[in-house]
DNA sequence: TGGATCAAAGTGTGATCTCACTTCATGCTA
DNA sequence: TAGCATGAAGTGAGATCACACTTTGATCCA
């Protein structure tokens, strides 16, 4: 199963440029993690698949190259999910460190009770997804769960960095999950920092997510050396 | 005078996509400020001034546009030279903060002699150019300066971030180093920077590093409010 | 003089076409 | 059989065109 068997042809909203849709149904996907590492993305293809022309497909497609969600490939100048190498993956992590541990800081001063709520239900879907061991809703509560905190930072260029970062670890997340004991560790974090956000603990957040980022780091590693070992 | 004046024909290297030269070309000249806060982007205009079709102008800017560089304005969705706000500028400054300090923490463990040469004539060259007033020279050997520092943290990513920030911020810098003082104090803390890579000294660095940006965010945000008064 | 109207010019969007290039599989030759 | 040539299919890049829409400015009327 590749990414495209999950897309369909696009119903064009009006209003909205056919270029902004396919960009963020694709940046959805990768964040997602629907397309494999390595998988390549044609724009004849991708623009049937869609149902539009190749042009509008091409600028989103650019843009995503540009998010650093697709990469250039061989002499041909195709597209392809890329395949990230070790050091790039511990420059991303230690991005996520600062910036994420900063949002999270940010949010305990400005997050309501309602936005607390929303948060434990996403915590809630995702811990039932992981008991039923079912990754596609797990992966989505999970990005849900970690979008709504940086949310409530209310800071939209900071959040669009760490968008930035999610969509370049997307495609590997699905493989680290299926590390042993990846969901029980990842779920402590997310329980303790549930708890950190009701007690309005600024440090204990921060601390939560740093270490949900630290680990989730450690297993994509691991899953990237079996990818590079042609996995 | 508008950033056209600054850009000619494009001389097309081959080997290299035009899109790619648009792209680079105008995101050069963003960061350097050559553009005015406000100022509309027309694709068949760019077009005509860099002497290729439209598709590939298209192309750049909506990069440029993903990046943060430019915005759509109107309901006839021109593009144009974000003005921003102030909110997003204490955004913006804390990302900064937050990643050019740690890049610069990474620098110390990684740089050589000779990059430490190379940073001390971009540091020269500036304050040459402070003291002839040469605003142009000035900003860009600023720019010189801060990226050998964070390039010597050998962190492909992390620069590629640190780049779109200054992106946005570039077009009011050329504003701002009118503010009263700006020149001097900014120049005290680069001073510092420099001495602080001579001592191997990340704490130090990073506090000037860090000192650097605060001041600057600061003249910023002052020549943004001349901006809204209709500067 | 003030306001509405209408046409012209300018804008981005998307589809289509050509071109140069790469890739790959087939078949031929040595 | 091994290696090479060849051609078909697929790739992205770029130019051009038609379209819908907004903006603008001149003109005309009240």
């Amino acid at each position: 199963m590749d990414g495209w068997s999950r897309l369909g042809p696009l119903t064009l909203r009006e209003g909205e440029t056919a270029q902004a849709q396919i960009y963020s149904c694709l940046r959805e996907a990768l964040i997602s993690g629907y397309f494999r590492p390595g998988e390549e993305i044609s724009l004849r293809h991708t623009a049937k698949v869609l149902g539009t022309s190749v042009t509008p497909v091409r600028e989103a497609l650019r843009q995503l190259e540009s998010d650093g969600g697709l990469e250039v490939w061989g002499g041909n100048r195709v597209l392809r999910v890329p395949i990230l190498s070790e050091a790039e993956l511990t420059d991303i992590r230690d991005i996520r460190l600062n910036l994420e541990g900063f949002a999270a800081t940010l949010a305990i001063e400005n997050v309501t009770a309602s936005q607390i709520r929303l948060i434990a239900n996403a915590c809630a879907m995702m811990r039932r997804a992981s008991d039923e061991g079912n990754a596609d809703r797990y992966l989505e509560s999970n990005w849900r769960f970690h979008k709504l905190i940086y949310a409530a930072a209310h800071r939209p260029v900071l959040m669009g960095v760490i968008e930035g970062m999610w969509l370049r670890v997307g495609p590997l997340i699905r493989h680290a999950v299926k590390a042993p004991h990846h969901l029980n560790r990842s779920m402590e974090h997310h329980d303790r920092a549930e708890q950190a956000l009701r007690d309005r603990d600024g440090a204990a957040l921060r601390e939560a997510i740093v270490q949900d980022i630290s680990d989730a780091a450690a297993d994509l590693g691991a899953t990237l050396k079996r990818y590079e070992q042609g996995g």
